[in-house]
DNA sequence: CTTTCATATGAGCAATCGTTCATATGTATT
DNA sequence: AATACATATGAACGATTGCTCATATGAAAG
């Protein structure tokens, strides 16, 4: 009997060259965790502070005009996806950029915005 | 009288660096809009089979096994961001990707997670 | 050890998001 | 005109998000 195809719509040679270059689940995941970090624009704008300068939360907050405990819940989000590190020096914290994807991810995405 | 500062952590001098380099707030707006749309991972899955072939609606349903309901709302998400266009063909239309950007990001992305 | 300052965290709330379901729009075929 | 097919869209739902508020942790100074 014959094995109906699984589908009707698409050839099977794009079907499967479709299934060999996508990412497999946890990739997918991952990759979608990643681009909702930057779809914040206070995460975005603690980004843009540290591209000048290493800070502390409380400096954060003060340049933002946020509370020093927004600007905390947003780091943690930041920290968590490895975009930042921090580095203790007394009873302060300082954050830094953890490296140069940020930026060129910001630029890509401000290029396509600016055409 | 003196005149209070208005950042007491934070150096006058930086605070007048990151201004100068803040994006504007429509700017902001527009980037971390742009940047929601790629964090979910149907979307994310609808970029990559593009990047295969343009496809029909129907296609895409058939080959991710969702609903034409579910695409077609995630397509107009992905429109309104212009990362894709399209094309009528008859009763069907026709998506494809618009620009180069959508590659660049995802692969940039891409090598932040997998590093 | 108590206080103070810097930061982190948990609960709660309004707002937004992604999907489903039902239905509307639009194009070709008869 | 009537039907069929491809797609779009609006309402509704549970889930997630970003902030606030109150409080906890942690380090230095007294």
């Amino acid at each position: 009997m014959d094995q109906q195809p699984a589908y009707n719509h698409v050839h099977e040679e794009t079907v499967q060259r479709v299934n060999e270059i996508m990412p497999g689940e946890e990739e997918l995941f991952d990759l979608s965790e990643l681009f909702k970090v930057f779809g914040d624009s206070t995460r975005i704008r603690i980004l843009y502070v540290l591209f000048e300068s290493d800070m502390c939360v409380c400096g954060i907050a003060e340049l933002l005009g946020m509370t020093q405990s927004a600007i905390s819940h947003q780091l943690a989000v930041l920290k968590k996806a490895k975009l930042v590190r921090y580095r203790r020096e007394g009873k302060t914290i300082f954050y830094s950029l953890s490296d140069d994807h940020v930026r060129t991810i910001l630029d890509q995405g401000m290029e396509h915005i600016t055409e």
